[in-house]
RNA sequence: CGGGGUGUAGCGCAGUCUGGUAGCGCGCCAGUUUUGGGUACUGGUGGUCGGAGGUUCGAAUCCUCUCACCCCGACCA
């Protein structure tokens, strides 16, 4: 491609609203455009990333088994009804009505639509198992789109669905999705970590995200250094700590603390390190008020909560709410005589503290000596956030904290959608059984976001080889000298015959524009021809990566790129 | 949805307080010049000042309403 036609806009400032690094590069780089919040233009290069990606997800999910299918995006709401999601899904779920006022949305994920594909054409055991996937754009109505093509409304999706006879032959295709994956992400030159996950609103029993680790991701996870275990940390166990306990404490104390709210506050005004607190917050699951007690020091994590309770929400109450269950005001809530709750939880950590200090439930006021047993009973439990230094659930290790960017997820689904669909076959008995699901994502477009996170410097982006929009870009410097753009001209064509993806910069510029130009859209290779070392029959190849400058000769440019692709692949 | 902020040329911004009919840098077009890290100079193109209504002799500027976008939070996962 020649640089003189390609549709490439590169710009030399960021728009002002541009966030994250990868956004701000893709734009500059002439990658994409916004038209709205969330919403995408793909330019020519973008789209040339993207096919590669997809190209390496087709490679292997064929190879896996899977194939290749393109559902409706959108979908009638009866679907929606009768996996009882048309309720539940909320405002993410972008509506329509059509002209006879029937009801549709756009697809932010195609369960529905898959199950009823199936369902009507598959009826026996000997058709499974069956896994379908597509590449499609997907719309999630987002309430606030942020960070470029991380989190955008309209988005790259490959969505593939399992279908299986039973649960071990369902794990079966689990386990070669989760390998295929690991592939896939691989071949993208990401560096990601495979974690256990909560399985959230698409439901089911397991669940594995595959994490780009980048500074800038939105998720959290832990990862054991010592084992493979790795999390999120909404996710990530704690094992129950040794028990703790000693001596008995004074008789419980009320403290005047005036005004004082947060635990770093009363620590400060008590002098008693955070560890010495019981933290007290005041959820409301399912309308029903519970206080949920944590360390000082530590954070809880709700989700815990809901799973334990097995509760459709839990949420943190409202300031009424709380004044409600404690009678005093938010900020001063304790588990001594507290009466205004259904029950009293705990994190493990809770149990061995001895003479340590609570709210008091009365307007600025905490209790000191409080032990734990002796002053309150609760119910004990992992209710607590892991962060990075907490003991690993499986082994001696520690966990490490990294933050990450959610590029891929699989769940087990089991019956959860073929159960209430109806999706079922005949066994061999001639038995009707539902048929058991997986599902499996993968953000295409936020792939290309998260390796630009991943790969770049202070010019601009730094591509994996595997999904460079182009392999090779050709830089004649000096436009005005008929030997130099002829040399161009023809390492283009040999290039182009070799087997290259090359992008030749014909402008009329100055060498300055063409070198930021190239950095910043980031080709792997570059080789530049100038005047001076040509007449020596030379140019100049450096590596996007880094790596010194060489001088190779003319004739020697094919086989040094040809080396240079055998060195990546090792 | 709550809080905060911004909308003026393709991009980045000044002008708004104090009303007088729109400007700077970059880009883009033409020419000259230059040619190994965003050359220099000259000339030029380009704007319903987010939109609607109002006040005024006169509104980018003041008032009312509205839309869009961004940030923090909640939400989602």
């Amino acid at each position: 491609m020649r640089m003189t036609r390609l549709h490439a806009p590169t710009l030399k400032e960021a728009p002002k609203d541009a966030e994250v690094q990868s956004q701000k590069m893709l734009v500059r780089g002439g990658y994409i455009r916004k038209l709205a919040a969330g919403i995408y233009d793909f330019l020519p290069l973008a789209n040339r990333v993207l096919r590669r990606i997809e190209t390496i997800i087709r490679e292997e999910l064929d190879a896996a088994g899977a194939q290749e299918v393109r559902l409706p995006m959108v979908q009638p709401a009866e679907i929606w009804e009768e996996s009882g999601r048309w309720g539940f899904y909320g405002p993410e779920l972008l509506r329509l009505v059509d002209r006879k006022g029937g009801n549709f949305c756009l697809g932010p994920t195609h369960e529905e639509v898959i199950v009823e594909l199936v369902r009507r054409d598959v009826r026996s055991w000997r058709a499974l198992p069956l896994n379908l996937y597509q590449i499609q754009t997907k719309f999630r109505d987002e309430i606030r789109p942020r960070a470029g093509l991380m989190r955008g409304r309209e988005f790259l999706m490959k969505d593939a669905y399992s279908f299986d006879v039973d649960d071990a032959s369902a794990l079966v295709t689990y386990d070669a999705m989760y390998q295929a994956y690991e592939r896939i992400f691989a071949r993208c030159g990401l560096d990601f970590r495979a974690v256990e996950a909560d399985t959230g609103a698409i439901g089911g029993s397991r669940s594995h995200e595959f994490q780009v680790l980048a500074d800038s991701g939105e998720d959290a996870i832990v990862s054991c250094d010592t084992c493979d275990y790795a999390a999120n940390v909404e996710q990530a166990e704690l094992p129950v700590p040794a028990a703790g306990g000693g001596p008995e404490s004074a008789a419980v104390e009320v403290v005047a603390t005036p005004g004082q709210r947060t635990i770093e506050e009363v620590s400060a005004f008590l002098g008693l390190p955070a560890e010495r607190f019981i933290k007290t917050l005041v959820v409301t699951v399912d309308g029903r008020p519970y206080a949920v007690l944590v360390r000082g020091d530590h954070e809880a994590n709700l989700l815990k909560v809901k799973r334990l309770l097995g509760a459709a929400s839990v949420e943190l109450a409202t300031d009424a709410e709380v004044v409600a269950a404690t009678g005093a005001p938010v900020g001063f809530a304790g588990p001594v005589g507290l009466k205004g709750v259904d029950g009293i939880l705990a994190d493990h950590a809770i149990a061995g503290l001895r003479d340590a200090a609570t709210g008091a439930n009365l307007a600025d006021a905490h209790r000191i000596h409080v032990d734990a047993g002796r002053d309150f009973d609760a119910r004990y439990a992992d209710l607590r956030l892991a962060g990075d230094g907490d003991p690993c659930p499986r082994c001696d290790g520690r966990l490490r904290g990294f933050r990450g960017i959610e590029v891929g997820h699989v769940f087990f689904l089991g019956t959860k959608y073929s159960a209430p669909m109806r999706c079922n076959y005949l066994d061999e008995a001639g038995q009707e059984r539902p048929m058991v699901m997986g599902c499996y994502g993968i953000g295409v477009s936020r792939i290309m976001a998260a390796a630009v996170e991943q790969n770049h410097d202070e010019r601009g982006i730094v591509w994996p080889a595997a999904i460079a929009p182009y392999e090779v870009v050709i830089l004649p410097l000096q436009m005005n000298k008929p030997e130099v753009v002829e040399a161009a001209e023809q390492l283009y064509a040999d290039l182009a015959r070799a087997g290259f993806d090359v992008l030749l910069d014909d402008r009329n510029e100055r060498a300055g524009s063409k070198f930021i130009d190239a950095e910043l859209i980031g080709i792997p290779y570059r080789i530049a021809i100038g005047a001076r070392d040509l007449a020596e029959g030379n140019v100049e190849f450096k590596q996007r990566a880094g790596g010194d400058m060489e001088r190779v000769a003319l004739a020697e440019v094919t086989s040094r790129l040809q080396a240079a692709r055998a060195e990546r692949a090792r």
